[in-house]
RNA sequence: CGGAGUGUAGCGCAGUCUGGUAGCGCACCUGGUUUGGGACCAGGGGGUCGAAGGUUCGAGUCCUUUCACUCCGACCA
């Protein structure tokens, strides 16, 4: 592609709402544009062709694996909803409205009831079983606060997988291959990731991992080992319990536990002082669907006390109908891995993918059966697996940048090669860079010559900005036969001959 | 929803206190000069000042109402 026909808005000024580099540097470099309404962008050429390829990954490597591509209504009637129990569940992220004939819809922020309806319409034996079918599509999640640009925007695009199989056996095997494909998918787009153990949240589910992109800009705070692989999510990581004697020291955190229907309650968390309460645990441990701050002093209706804690704490001091011990503190750092032993420690990361066990969550509700050999009617056991396929650009240039733009990975570059000419007005220097263009095209590369009537200086800012992975600056030194090949990464430069330049790009690239 | 703030040209902002012809930088258009680190000169286009109502001879500016967005805290790929 020529520089001087697409549309790459480059900008000199930094958008002022723009905190993270991905954020800043995809405004600025003209991949995507604000639309003016919260969380909602367009994707101009670049930032489109980039997410293109980022797509073609993630498909390449799940079709690999056996998945089926598949494209539900973005559309969805209410009714999947009230059927699975969601609709009350979800809660304001969930986008609902009127057609003309009044009928309820939602725009979907994932697909489970959609996908299971599709299935239970065309799946009836055991026989056409396991299935692994997915999607790469707009969702649309009403985000209370949405920042961060493509990070957390409220319109993004999702991969969406869901698997059904005759027995939860099946449904492990497809959950292990699966973090193998994701594991693969991440490595191909050149990104540093951990695989952690996480909490399963509103989508419910019993064993669910997360896949981090490994970035200080993250928002989720992972426990990680830095003697063995162990990692997981500070809302489900785990550590040796702590000894603790009748001497500790002790807090009770009290919370309102919201259930279904309104219905709440009061709950005293002991854990001690030393300790932080995780909330997310806290919640897990008393089956509620949320905590809350207690606004009265309402009687408390149950305890819970840290399980560390054991018969250091004496029981009888609680006056309340029911008393439970859970793990609800947050594991800090320098606590003992349960695996190996070694120390745990804090990082930042993205979370980029999600992998559940759903089990018959969905099945079940929601009348999606199968016959098994005997004939008899089960519910299909289910996996549900998300790529945050526009995450993934955010996330890729939060790894991949440095203070003068981005520096896009090889499996995600816009362009493979971009071949600069500095001096619009030397002929050679244009021929040499037509001659070039014309050579790595008919190669098959996908390269971007710089042909603007600008000076070198905006041309290498834009250069930097854009973050393709190499360049040949034609410039000066073609007085002397040479030109330069430039890295993004680093940004160092080797001069190479006229001559050579072709052969040289060819083994290289 | 709680707290803080902002709405003026495509983007970034000044002007509001103290009412009197709507401005600056970037970007854009025309002509010329320039070409190794976001050039320069000259000329030019572009605005219901977020919206509605009010006070006033006169409102971007004062008053009332309203909407939107941003930032800090609780949800999520």
């Amino acid at each position: 592609m020529r520089f001087s026909k697409l549309l790459i808005p480059t900008t000199k000024e930094t958008p002022n709402d723009a905190t993270l580099p991905s954020h800043i540097y995809l405004i600025k470099g003209g991949f995507i544009q604000s639309v003016g309404g919260s969380g909602l962008y367009n994707f101009l050429p670049l930032g489109k062709k980039i997410l293109d390829k980022v797509r073609a990954v993630v498909k390449d490597e799940l079709d690999k694996a056996g998945c089926q591509e598949v494209s539900l209504s973005f559309v969805t009637p209410a009714a999947f909803w009230e059927e699975s129990g969601r609709l009350e569940k979800y809660g304001k992220e969930l986008l609902r409205f009127k057609d003309r004939k009044s009928n309820d819809f939602i725009l979907g922020p994932t697909h489970e009831e959609m996908m299971v309806n599709l299935v239970r319409q065309t799946v009836k034996s055991y026989k056409q079983l396991p299935l692994n079918l997915y999607q790469i599509n707009l969702k649309f999640r009403d985000e209370i606060r949405p920042r961060f640009g493509l990070m957390r925007g409220r319109e993004f695009l999702m991969k969406d997988g869901y698997s059904f199989h005759a027995s939860t056996e099946d449904m492990l095997r497809e959950f292990a291959l699966m973090e193998e494909t994701y594991k693969k998918i991440f490595t191909r787009l050149g990104l540093e990731f951990r695989v952690v153990e996480a909490d399963s949240g509103a989508i419910g589910g019993s064993g669910s991992k997360e896949f981090m992109v490994l970035a200080d800009s993250g928002e989720d705070t992972i426990v990680v080992c830095d003697d063995c692989e162990y990692g997981a999510n500070i809302e489900a990581a785990i550590a040796q319990p702590r000894i603790y004697d009748t001497h500790t020291e002790l807090k009770t955190i009290v919370k309102k536990a919201l259930y279904d229907d309104g219905k709440s309650i009061c709950v005293g968390f002991v854990l001690p002082v030393d300790t932080e309460l995780q909330d997310v645990k806290a919640c897990n441990a008393v089956d509620a669907n949320d905590l809350a701050e207690c606004d009265t002093e309402d009687k408390l209706a149950m305890v819970v006390i840290e399980e560390a804690l054991g018969a250091a704490v004496d029981p009888s001091q609680f006056d309340v109908q029911e008393m439970i011990y859970a793990d609800i503190s947050s594991v800090q750092e320098g606590d003992s891995c349960t695996v190996c032993g070694g120390k745990l420690r804090y990082t930042k990361g993205i979370e980029a993918g999600h992998i559940f066990q759903l089990g018959t969550q969905y099945s079940k509700p929601l009348g999606a059966n199968f016959l098994d050999e005997n004939g008899k009617a089960q519910p299909m056991v289910m996996g549900t697996y998300g790529i945050g396929v526009s995450r993934l650009l955010a996330a890729i240039i939060e790894q991949n940048h440095d203070d003068k733009g981005c520096i896009w990975t090889k499996e995600s570059a816009p362009f493979a090669l971009q071949i600069i000419v500095s001096n619009i007005k030397d002929d050679e220097q244009v021929a040499l860079g037509e001659n070039l263009y014309e050579a790595m095209l008919a190669h098959g590369m996908d390269v971007l010559l710089d042909d603007r009537k600008d000076r070198f200086g905006a041309k290498m800012k834009d250069y930097e900005l854009l973050g393709v992975p190499h360049a040949v600056v034609i410039g000066k030194n073609l007085t002397d036969g040479m030109v330069e090949f430039v890295t993004r990464k680093g940004m160092q430069t080797e001069e190479v001959s006229v001559e050579n330049i072709t052969d040289f790009l060819k083994k290289r690239l």
